[in-house]
DNA sequence: GGAATTGCAAGAGCGCCGCTCTCGTTTGTT
DNA sequence: AACAAACGAGAGCGGCGCTCTTGCAATTCC
């Protein structure tokens, strides 16, 4: 660790000095002590005073690292958004079976939920209500991405592989492909093949996602209680549920 | 309005004097002022004493009429609660064919995305992230089922008209009943008839609702930029293909 | 009707917050 | 050795939630 650049060729790389070195360590430092506090508080409680003192730094100091409480804020938006993404990949790709499309569904799901469970804070700063100034720069949205791709990668390759969706509700309106234009040239960016109705399976995929969203979202902020007796069971049905209605099938 | 109390009968019931009067008077003011920073802010972002100028106060006086910042929003949330239920209540009550559960569907839940989308803030403190520390008193709970009793309604009203619900995916797990338990004691203690397959339709009730507000907050906190060009095309299919799942059907 | 009690608005103040600026000190460059 | 850049600490600004005290007005008691 303490030689790992000098290795590199004859001086081709730049050693990093001791201060490079102090200051990569100290942001790390501080990040994983404003980690700690977020995830158990809530973004909202999160100051930056209080990650000084854990740090034992004094709160002016720590502005030599992050320019401001919202810069802060978005470095443990994208740690919190690519460990998000890293465990529903990890989950996904510990499916052996790939072509079992519905245990790999299963799988994501479930690791999102799981995530979401151990870190209430994190999940908080990332899906609850924003700060009504704050937008998010670029570099995060491709982290908050992995998560969604994850599914529609699964929903993806079980249509290549032959799944089908039912026909929509009659009543449904017929203006599906303007409504979902983005997302087809999301997949077109992300080179995803298309498949047969394409945009009617992206609907309900984005569909699916926000339920389940909504359906974590409710668990975790308490507006299940009264009504779900069991969270764990009633999210299963949720997600097989949304699996069916997306053509997932246990055979396969 | 000034002789209110005094015209009921004889001294039976005492006239307000003029502090109660202005009691109740500068409590609605100030609530009233909260309320518009609220929805045009976000709950995190309201300040006691901001509110205080705005009605012309020095903050230590507000702190006579609500005990605490927490106490404001309680009031705050419980006036948010009343309003948007009764939006929806209005626009479920507007449709004039009581049959056509499809239609009384599509209005209470237009109606609430409507309402969401005007009181951002409101939304917000409702729905978003709560404070970790906060727990909501009893008297908001009712309030806070004034939306979800309109659909569970429509929805029984439905199932009482012989409307039928598909069957649940084969491989979906077998203990509904245990996960619904809450639900079902909840429909008992509201005397809302149970039909048929009682806890499934509970089941698919709830996901319903926690995927329309999934929807909506997606919409509201900028999480389907990129996906969805058109948001109100978008929540329509959203809620007409829940109606499907549900067994609303477009005839009757 | 006058005195005691209660309700009220204002002010000062406490500890917290985000953030800025200044001032010695340390580190790296030439 | 001389200079420049980076750094940590401290003081300080305005704003926050909240408490306490002080004078004043409305109400109630005798």
């Amino acid at each position: 660790m303490l030689s790992f650049y000098v290795t590199v060729g004859l001086m081709t790389q730049k050693a990093p000095t001791a201060r490079e070195r102090a200051r990569t360590e100290i942001t790390a430092e501080i990040l994983a002590a404003a980690r700690s506090r977020l995830t158990q508080q809530g973004p909202g409680e999160l100051s930056l005073r209080a990650v000084a003192r854990d740090v034992g730094m004094v709160s002016s100091a720590v502005y030599r690292y992050f320019a401001s409480r919202d810069d802060l804020l978005t470095a443990l938006l994208l740690v919190a958004y690519n460990e998000l993404g890293e465990a529903a990949e990890a989950a996904d790709a510990a499916v052996h079976d790939r072509g079992d499309h519905l245990g790999r569904w299963i799988a994501a799901c479930t690791a999102v939920r799981r995530w979401a469970l151990d870190h209430p804070g994190d999940y908080a700063l990332l899906y609850g209500s924003p700060v009504p100034g704050y937008v998010a720069p670029q570099d995060t949205i491709s982290a908050a991405t992995r998560v969604t791709l994850v599914l529609v990668t699964i929903v993806l390759d079980a249509h290549a592989s032959g799944a089908t969706i039912s026909p929509a509700p009659e009543s449904a309106p017929h203006n599906v492909d303007e409504a979902m234009a983005d997302a087809i040239s999301f997949l077109e960016v992300h080179g995803l093949t298309s498949v047969a109705e394409t945009s009617e399976v992206a609907l309900r995929t984005v569909g699916a996602w926000s339920a389940i969203f909504g359906a974590i979202s409710f668990e975790l902020f308490g507006h299940l209680v009264g009504s779900v007796s069991d969270n764990e069971a009633y999210f299963e049905h949720t997600i097989i549920r949304l699996a069916d209605d997306l053509g997932l099938t246990s055979g396969t």
